[in-house]
RNA sequence: GCGCCCGUGGCUCAAUUGGAUAGAGCGUCUGGCUACGGACCAGGAGGUUAGGGGUUCGAAUCCCUUCGGGCGUGCCA
């Protein structure tokens, strides 16, 4: 079943067809949700642009879609409003007959998807931190919209690939390695697990080294070469290396509860002799100050001439120009995905343009959809990168824990009769979910701002906002002694309040907002509806007393709802819920 | 220099992609507790959407231009 913005649409292109014949036809619908709610739910804006097509009066032409419209069972008789637009009130009684639905769908009246087909798959790319470096908190929007964006597209019903593509290949290794032949020689033994601590205080070492030391340098040099020829020693040293990060990794992206499958760079090092060579026999390859270079078209440098993607550097190495070459077309080729999605910083939008266009060329790409999903920067108060008083980048690690810290202390304050235990999992839950969704609740494509004391506020469009009408929804059933996923539709009655009518589209809305999120990969699209249906439930819930009411049953069908939404909203965005707090 | 992105109340941000009188939150001012959890609700004040020009029934949104900021601009990712 479609979501009542897609049988509003529908109904209006009928409309348009019948009122206009071949010209109404294919016809934008111009359905959108009402820019303000005396104007309804629904506003149709298709008759003022038809007046310029059809050189007449924008009202005359409203009025005679309004004579076609057929929507006597869905909404109240449309009214015709300004220079033309023509305004729809949902009837409650069509309003209560798909509340009843949503009562037996465990989906929530949004559809699985068939826009790309029945089973279409997708791969997100998002996180991807450096090997031997650290989560910082320039991951922090890659990782939290890349989950996001994928836990939409799996519950829209695609298959999901979400890779990260850390950065555990190149010539940093070659320090690295040689670092950990002097400090931990066991290591590359093939018996036990070793623990180098702290990895990045590691890598810190071994630049130290790199920096002072030359013939140190010249070790880390041959180390690179021993490396990329497969030598044991080294591969072994490497796969410590890696374990290492791996598992501090792991720590945070747990701490997140975040999935994710690791596909680094190096994954794609046994397809670069392929992918080059068949750039080359495409004759896309073009040799330039002994580099090899595939020349995409419409890019310039700072000379006006032509910008290439590097495919094989002079000395013969390989750079991420290379590799994202080499993955795309194995994303393709191999998996057969059937929209790639990127989600990286800005600032590498030329980049992502630069190896989408070279795909095309090569004739990859067909109807391949890639996408790159880009983002702002992470600042600071003085709206300068974000940075820690010192001057260090902020381990993600430390911003976590800060934020948890921060909302235990609220929580102590607030509730102290909780038990320690609870109050633990509270402020694990509020703090997390106040960090992604402070984050997810921007415009992506803005810089955004950091701070703890606004996205831990306890008030306007935080997390903590949102679980707090959750969780009094799970105080009114213990109240009541009910158990909120027993109701039926048999359960709701009639619609009688403003504050239940509201809500009641509040809850029906959800479909067209996922799909909106799909569409346009935007996370905030989502923030803002949950926000909003936090503020209808709370005015529903001041004005509108649920436990001894009358109409005590359709409330709480009308809160079971609304709980059941908010929850899979908040999921949607990787935040979890709580019964109290 | 060139390219891309951005500029919206004191602050942080929206605006369903060209729709109606530009909406929220924070802060501020006023009101509401016989509490289904006040981490709440109702209301007020606060705007020339950086400036200017254009396109059209209609512009924060599209085009031109000026100013301001950020990022990118061949062997880092």
């Amino acid at each position: 079943m479609s979501h009542i913005l897609g049988v509003v649409k529908q109904r209006v292109s009928e409309a348009l067809v019948a009122a206009f014949g071949a010209n109404g036809q294919g016809m934008d619908s111009a359905v959108t949700p009402a820019t303000d709610s005396k104007f309804g739910h629904y506003q149709c804006n298709a008759a003022m642009g038809l007046a310029r097509v059809l050189k007449s009066n924008p009202r005359a032409i409203a009025t005679r879609i309004v004579e076609d419209l057929k929507v006597g069972d869905i909404c109240e008789a449309p009214e015709i409003a300004g220079p033309g637009f023509i305004n729809m009130t949902l009837r409650k009684d069509f309003l209560t007959g798909r509340l009843r639905d949503l009562l037996g769908d465990d989906r929530l009246g949004v559809p699985l998807d068939g826009a790309h087909g029945a089973a279409a798959r997708v791969v997100v790319d998002f996180s991807s931190p450096n090997i031997a470096k650290e989560l910082h908190v320039g991951h922090l929007r890659s990782t939290i919209i890349g989950d996001c964006l994928a836990r939409v597209m799996e519950f829209r019903g695609h298959e999901t690939l979400r890779r990260n593509h850390v950065g555990d290949w190149g010539t940093q290794f070659g320090m690295l390695i040689a670092h950990l032949k002097d400090r931990c020689p066991e290591a590359l033994t093939e018996t036990s697990e070793v623990d180098l601590g702290d990895i990045v205080a590691f890598y810190k070492e071994a630049k130290k080294r790199f920096d002072e030391d030359e013939s140190f340098k010249e070790r880390a040099r041959l180390e690179v070469v021993s490396l990329q020829s497969g030598e044991t020693e080294a591969i072994r040293g490497w796969q410590v290396l890696c374990d290492q990060s791996r598992r501090q990794f792991q720590e945070i992206y747990s701490l997140l509860d975040i999935e994710i499958e690791e596909k680094g760079e190096s994954f794609y090092n046994p397809f670069i002799p392929d992918t080059l060579e068949e750039l080359e026999k495409l004759g896309l390859i073009v040799e330039s100050d002994g580099a090899l270079c595939v020349y995409p078209e419409g890019f310039k440098n700072k000379d006006g001439d032509p910008l290439p993607l590097i495919v094989r550097k002079r000395d013969g190495g390989f750079n991420y120009d290379t590799t994202d070459m080499a993955a795309i077309r194995y994303r393709i080729r191999e998996e057969k995905a059937d929209r790639i999605v990127y989600v990286t910083d800005a600032g590498q939008a030329q980049h992502f343009a630069m190896i989408f266009s070279a795909a095309e060329k090569a004739g990859w790409l067909g109807d391949v959809e890639a996408v790159h999903v880009p983002f702002g920067m992470v600042l600071g108060e003085d709206r300068k990168k974000f940075k820690t008083r010192s001057g260090e980048t902020v381990r993600l690690r430390d911003l976590l824990d800060e934020a948890v810290r921060r909302s235990r202390a609220i929580v102590d304050e607030k509730n102290p009769e909780l038990d320690e235990v609870t109050r633990d999992q509270v402020a694990r839950v509020v703090g997390i979910g106040a960090v992604k969704y402070a984050d997810l609740s921007q415009n992506r494509i803005s810089d955004y701002v950091f701070s703890f004391d606004k996205m831990l506020a306890l008030q306007g469009n935080t997390a903590p906002y949102m679980i707090y009408a959750y969780v009094r929804i799970q105080s009114i059933a213990r109240k009541v002694g009910i158990d909120l996923t027993t109701l039926t539709p048999d359960d709701i009655a009639t619609l009688e309040t403003p504050e239940e009518v509201d809500l009641a589209h509040g809850i029906l809305r959800f479909p067209e907002v996922i799909e909106a999120v799909e569409r346009e990969l935007a996370p905030n699209r989502l923030t803002d509806y949950l926000f909003d249906l936090s503020q209808t439930f709370s005015r529903f819930y001041t004005e509108n007393r649920v436990a001894g009411d009358p109409r005590e049953t359709t409330r709480l069908a009308l809160c079971a709802l609304t709980a059941r939404v908010l929850r899979k909203g908040l999921s949607l965005l990787g935040i979890q819920v709580l019964d109290q707090m």
